[in-house]
RNA sequence: GGCGUGGUAGCUCAGCCGGUUAGAGCGCAGGAUUCAUAAUCCUGAGGUCGAGGGUUCAAGUCCCUCCCACGCUACCA
């Protein structure tokens, strides 16, 4: 393709289990709605698509935590997000949410047709099912006490204290978290998509940027960071990966599977086909056609999204859609990074944050600044930071002191130099170049450089370089300054009338090519200008491509000489610090520091356990052995494969001490073992038992030794 | 632990394929100016480019090691 003909714009469907901050609206929202509103100045056709992520096992659960039906949940954030969107003039064609109708038959339809091909892979697993719910339970179901910091809250993919990945058993004394009870293991069987399969050409999708031997993107388009997570995904080999969950909230794996019933398609195969049926339903409403939009060749598709998701768009779902066959496939996904807040990282769980609705509330006239200083710091290629006080500084001299002053400059001397009418411009006249206080210049030059500060904001956002593209703005907008400042039209106009009467039609041209570039960024603001200049309100139907042409020409003004300006007014107006103290202050009642699970150090004591029944403990077989071989296991650094003697028989045990022991250290040493465990398979070795061993301080482990005199097999109790 | 991205003036960040005294904006200091929302314009001070090695005539810019931040991921039974 590398031409488009069209852009399919995504923002990542927000998940509806808390409200939006500014993180999303920077990571994703943000960029989109501006390339979005830009492409459409240019004239042209864009789809804008977006909706609410409304399944999964996290909403059951926040559903439950609240007494209501995930239904209730999900409407409620949907709604929302929905006037949230609006509020901050995110211009969505269609928002959408995956609980309709119509996107279950969608996902259903998608899933059946990768099943009939035979691109799933059937597989039985061991998992944890609450026999007196009736259910499986997903990994966040399963609660119980971390293995690695003792913190009892755990959920079964990770503990949120420590930090670490845990899988559900691995979990001390799991329970589920829907009754209560202690789960049981239980085989369920699942659909798994074998992504190792698709490998090769993704490799060469996303490194050369070649689809099915044609050039399909540049891949020096796509961010660096995006890549390189994409090739480290790949260079780490793909695995199959589970495409259904056992759930009751969510979409059904299609009837026509067998053993389908009571399995769902997982979140994250479900979501993205979101962006289709919400194509789909926009068309529909409208009766337009959604193919072109996915299976046009000459539509480019463009996924905003955070750092997070990258996997999920650039590798999985585009691994999907090809092995779907009717998909076109991402030109770029171009993913921003985190936004921090005031030091420290947005969490949702622990308030801290800025909330947008919020925000909407309590400054409902700041919108487009908010739009500006997320913009001026958007995480595009790093972690950026939020502080109220750079909210503060950008709004003060960016917009009021440089572009609002500059704009209501050029207007005030029009009215007071020209009686408020677009001055005529002579072609001819020398005056002062903008660039230059000891430059001569002349119409035709003055307008070229300012075509060419405008292209390059244009070139700018075409390589998804927002804050670029809004550095170059506020330099028109210092240029218009400097052209005034230097020109001095209020004096000219005393000695030579015809020079003050072009730089102020100059000035008057600088602000209204400022109003089309600015309005993808700040809509308010620019349809503001356009009502100074008593033009028609922006359309977003190629009034830039037009305003182009006609400076690149020099044929003529975009402004008509004579036609009346109407009188200044303010854009922005300054923040005064009692504003944002105020917020800060609001920050800082976030329920935040307190709750901060403090990342544990080992050294940390640990804290005493339940008692146990007497039985509990003489249920567990302990031996005494001795180690007879060990060995690293490939592939594993805390990983060491032990042989050991337990008298009567020997085991093989895998140990994570291979940090601590060297293999050689190890054999001939007495160890206790605990016998009876159920065996487990670690990096495809299995263990057949547990070596014990004491933590020290600081973390490190040490065999518990049996005194020499006990033999192999004897019993520890 | 592995992988990825980043670590450049007080703050926010530019610096592509290595090449003269390392740049911008904000903030700060001095000056000019008064048409404008005490706005603008000019000038200036400020950096051993995360640390340490190496390659090269020449390195923020390439290579190695390490440290820090963030993300993804994984095996401490």
């Amino acid at each position: 393709m590398v031409n488009p003909k069209r852009y399919l714009v995504t923002a990542a469907l927000p998940y509806a289990n808390g409200p939006l901050h500014i993180g999303h609206l920077a990571g994703c929202y943000l960029p989109a709605d501006i390339y979005v509103r830009f492409r459409r100045l240019e004239g042209e056709e864009v789809l804008f698509i977006c909706g609410s992520d409304e399944h999964g096992a996290a909403i059951t659960l926040r559903a439950m935590k609240e007494g209501i039906s995930p239904r209730a949940l999900v409407d409620r954030y949907h709604q929302l997000f929905q006037e949230t969107f609006s509020g901050v003039d995110i211009g969505f064609d269609y928002y959408f949410r995956t609980s309709h109708e119509l996107h279950h038959q969608v996902a259903r339809d998608f899933f059946l047709k990768l099943y009939k091909k035979g691109e799933f892979v059937e597989k039985s697993t061991e998992q944890f099912y609450d026999e007196k719910a009736g259910i499986f339970l997903a990994d966040r179901y399963v609660k119980g006490t971390c293995p690695e910091c003792g913190y009892p809250e755990a959920y079964g993919d990770q503990c949120e204290k420590c930090g670490i990945s845990l899988s559900p058993t691995e979990l001390i004394d799991p329970v589920s978290t829907l009754t209560g009870t202690r789960p049981v293991l239980k085989t369920t069987k699942h659909w798994f998509f074998p992504l190792q399969k698709h490998e090769s050409w993704l490799r060469k999708w996303i490194e050369e940027g070649v689809l099915g031997g044609q050039q399909h993107h540049w891949p020096e388009q796509w961010r660096a960071h995006v890549i390189g997570q994409c090739r480290s995904w790949l260079d780490g080999g793909l695995r199959e990966r589970a495409m259904t969950r056992d759930l009751d909230w969510g979409v059904d794996v299609p009837e026509e599977v067998p053993g389908s019933a009571g399995k769902k398609l997982y979140v994250w195969m479900d979501a993205p086909i979101g962006y289709i049926s919400a194509t789909q339903k926009w068309a529909e409403e409208r009766g337009a056609d959604w193919k072109k939009w996915w299976q046009d060749e000459e539509t480019a598709l463009i996924h905003f999204i955070g750092k997070d998701n990258i996997v999920f768009h650039c590798i999985i779902f585009p691994a999907l859609l090809h092995a779907h066959g009717d998909y076109i496939l991402p030109y770029n996904v171009p993913a921003n990074q985190f936004l921090n807040l005031e030091g420290d990282k947005i969490s949702t769980s622990r308030g801290w944050a800025v909330w947008v609705h919020e925000f909407i509330q309590e400054m409902p006239d700041r919108i487009d600044e908010l739009r500006f200083y997320l913009s001026k710091i958007m995480p595009e290629h790093k972690d950026s930071e939020f502080q109220w006080s750079g909210f503060m500084e950008a709004v003060n001299s960016d917009l009021v002191n440089n572009l609002g002053n500059f704009i209501h400059r050029v207007i005030h001397l029009t009215h007071r130099l020209f009686g408020g009418k677009v001055p005529p411009y002579d072609e001819e006249v020398a005056i002062t170049a903008s660039r230059s206080p000891d430059e001569l210049s002349f119409w035709d030059s003055e307008v070229l450089d300012l075509f060419d500060l405008a292209d390059e904001v244009r070139q700018q956002i075409h390589a998804f370089e927002f804050r670029k593209a809004l550095q170059g703005i506020l330099e028109i907008a210092a240029r218009g300054n400097q052209l005034l400042q230097f020109n001095a039209p209020w004096e000219l106009i005393k000695k030579n009338r015809v020079a003050a009467e072009t730089v102020v039609h100059l000035g008057l041209l600088y602000v209204d090519v400022l109003g089309l570039l600015v309005h993808p960024y700040m809509p308010r603001t620019a349809a503001k200008i356009r009502a100074l200049l008593n033009k028609d309100a922006i359309r977003e139907a190629g009034e830039l491509k037009e305003a182009f042409e006609i400076l690149a020409s020099l044929e003529r003004s975009l402004l008509v000489p004579g036609s009346a300006v109407n009188p200044p007014e303010r854009l922005f107006r300054k923040v005064e610090e009692a504003e944002i103290q105020h917020q800060r202050e609001k920050l800082q009642r976030s329920p935040s520091k307190a709750d901060k699970p403090e990342k544990v150090k080992p050294s940390k004591a640990v804290e005493p356990m339940p008692t146990i029944e007497f039985e509990d403990f003489s249920r567990m077989d302990l031996r005494v052995g001795t180690v007879l071989h060990a060995e690293r296991i490939q592939g594993a650094d805390k990983l060491l494969r032990l042989e050991v003697d337990l008298g009567s028989e020997q085991r093989q045990i895998v140990a994570g001490v291979a940090q601590q022991y060297s293999p050689e250290e190890l054999i001939g040493k007495k160890v206790v073992v605990v016998a009876n465990l159920k065996p487990k398979k670690l990096r495809g070795v299995e263990s057949q038992g547990m070596v014990l061993m004491a933590e020290d301080r600081a973390g490190r482990l040490h065999l518990v030794a049996p005194p020499a005199e006990c033999e192999n097999g004897a019993r520890v109790r």
